[in-house]
DNA sequence: TTCAAATATTGGAATACTCAAATATGTATC
DNA sequence: GATACATATTTGAGTATTCCAATATTTGAA
């Protein structure tokens, strides 16, 4: 019932880039894809989102676990789950001291932050 | 029961960038706070992830309705939710044109998607 | 070894999400 | 008008998430 698509590569639309006229495509690879959700869906969630907030806001020296839940409103447990969570996304390392460990943000969850901050610095100008 | 977080702020860290020691923090409102993870959860998705990866290689000119449910292998109804929801989060723009629609992405959108091609392209090297 | 602090893991109830199917709403053509 | 196509919305069953509470583990100090 869904075979309709080829039925109309005659529109109207005449300054495709280059190429088939309205052949939409993309150029990851499957496990690309799969990577990319599995980052963003760990970052969009606001626990895990203000958590990873708060540790790349502690910089190279990190913050440890025991800081962050009245930071962000959730208990202790809560935040162990969204930090292992980061952690498998690659988003924070991991770094043993003492009986304390520090999680840091990664280069990949800096990059993402960097672009947020972009797009919300362009959304009010 | 959560009250412990001030009480080893004396800890063996000397490197920490400027200000008090240990005490994270960040600088997001509320509000762009919940922005990012609608906009993140939005695309956290890989039906969502996919068709947004479609429109965006579709450059301005767009993608069609009608061309991405054979591409991203789900039916015509959840395309257009998926497109719905990422037009509510910003990512897409919507333009008629007779009986279809064209989807294109935003500036928001090309930000993010390049942040994560940046991303994916520091993990192979 | 015993104790206490820091963190991780597990269990489970409440909630939210996903997607296909069915239905509804536009829109061009006849 | 009527018809057919393109898209949107609703519905609902199955599934996954979320987060707290409780428990387990790890670690340093006494």
């Amino acid at each position: 019932m869904n075979s309709n698509s080829a039925e109309h590569t005659d529109r109207g639309i005449e300054d495709a880039p280059d190429g088939d006229c309205c052949t939409a495509s993309h150029s990851l690879t499957d496990e690309a894809l799969l990577d990319d959700v599995a980052m963003l869906s760990a970052v969009g969630n606001e626990t895990r989102y203000e958590t990873l907030r708060y540790v790349a806001g502690a910089g190279q020296a990190g913050a440890c676990v025991c800081e962050l839940p009245p930071l962000v409103g959730v208990t202790q447990g809560t935040v162990s789950n969204a930090l292992s969570r980061l952690l498998e996304a690659g988003l924070v390392s991991r770094r043993k001291e003492g009986r304390w460990r520090y999680y840091t943000a990664t280069t990949e969850a800096r990059t993402l932050l960097l672009a947020l901050d972009t797009i919300q610095e362009g959304s009010d100008e």
